[in-house]
DNA sequence: CGGGAACCTTGATTCAGATCAACGGAAGGC
DNA sequence: GCCTTCCGTTGATCTGAATCAAGGTTCCCG
């Protein structure tokens, strides 16, 4: 383990995948060479640990493609997920010498990195780099303060219909698909995941996705895939407002 | 209820209390000058709601004396406090029209608001001001995700020794304390409010509180004030690395 | 093809924390 | 002084999710 093929995934910033939405999204074309001068991609298989709470990090980065997860552990092996990266989603924290949380790849990912000093470098030299991540930060701040309230006041199967209806709209959104009509997705994350995001076990998690199948508020082919039928009722299992929106 | 006194707290910016450590920290004197023109103070009585979710926002701001809750409520009354806010912590989100939780003074607090337009345009000249913003907003974030693992993971007990950990660290260093020997403090919450801090119902707060007591971990005079003879002890019963040491 | 190893499901039982309920003390108003 | 209100404590009971336990499915590997 820890082979870090560094095949595949190299292209230009051009025409890459998360051009738009990633830290560089602002970037004028000459702030994306300097960027690209201090740039490498890594690829991760899915299971394979990035980075380890307390390593020494020297570089940031953008996952490109797939899913990783950010989690924290207790002593004793309890263990809560606090961030779900995604395409896009950045890495790391400038200013900061070691990680403060595990990163682990959930499917296989390409990361484009940056080396550490020099992106430090670029943000104090080039605000638009910095004012994207500010921008990115808050929303992160957000989504964080969001599942604050699913993990303190929801019960078992709200939880599991908030997660649901996350990962739906998540998909609808990158797929541009509309976000009414019935929703089809794959499960990104086993049950386990799933226990440690919403803080609950996998046998909760397990039972009561079997419940909302048995209710009709979704269909399961398989074990991973997902079709919901009406995402307001998902919504509404979720205890969310009907509107689902959050912010503009 | 409602009437905001306009009352105490104008100063000078040289000698504000948060200087050195609000969204103003980094700013350079002549940065100062020209917040100053669109900065204005409000006060609230404990109780009144500053912001009400969803709200139209005209100002950003910063609390500069009491402290402030920031809640998220969902239909049927249950509610979530997803972040405590202090002296110097900032209250608001450039770009964003609404408010996005409640934030509710706990005690008398005073604000340093500034109008929302003018803000945001300083931010974009001023760099000072979007580099420390971003800075705490990353220390937020890491705040957020620590209490996911409080919320997801943790006991009722050790939810309760947590959050007297974090009172009481802060208190060390506001007060110049050293973080060791015993600790003495108010807790600045009552017991709803902490319950909603910890996704708890106030009784087993309460219960809790009482547990510790009898076990020696605190000390109590009256309901709210608190010594804490050992605080590495504090710590174990939080189920925190004994370090309880956190980022550099 | 057989044997593991992940991953997932379902059942039985237990238990931590919620809920329901009663009461005590302190502060403020009249 | 008395009444009310807010805040906090404690007890009894209930319940949702954890825990303990047994199997099932799928997929990989030899």
């Amino acid at each position: 383990m820890l082979n870090e093929t560094l095949s595949a995934a190299p292209r230009e910033c051009g025409d890459c995948p998360i051009r738009h939405r990633a830290v560089c999204a602002r970037c004028e074309p000459d702030e994306l060479t300097r960027l690209d001068q201090i740039k490498y991609y890594r690829s991760f298989e899915a299971g394979q640990t990035v980075i380890w709470s307390g390593d020494q990090m020297d570089f940031v980065g953008s996952v490109v493609k797939g899913i990783a997860t950010l989690t924290q552990t207790m002593e004793d092996g309890r263990t809560q997920m606090v961030g779900l990266l995604l395409p896009s989603d950045f890495v790391g924290r400038p200013g900061r010498a070691s990680a403060a949380y595990n990163v682990v790849a959930t499917t296989d990912i390409v990361m484009c990195c940056f080396r550490k000093k020099p992106f430090e470098h670029m943000m104090k030299t080039t605000p638009h780099i910095a004012e994207r991540l500010l921008e990115m930060t808050l929303d992160e701040l957000d989504a964080a303060r969001e599942w604050m309230l699913v993990l303190g006041r929801k019960t078992a199967r709200e939880k599991i219909a908030s997660l649901l209806a996350i990962i739906a709209r998540r998909n609808a959104t990158l797929n541009l698909a509309d976000v009414t009509g019935s929703m089809v997705f794959d499960l990104p994350l086993t049950r386990e995941a799933m226990a440690d995001y919403l803080g609950l076990t996998l046998e909760t998690v397990s039972r009561q996705i079997s419940s909302l199948k048995k209710d009709g508020v979704i269909e399961l082919k398989g074990k991973r895939h997902v079709t919901v039928p009406d995402f307001d009722a998902l919504l509404a299992e979720a205890g969310d407002d009907s509107d689902g929106g959050m912010l503009i």
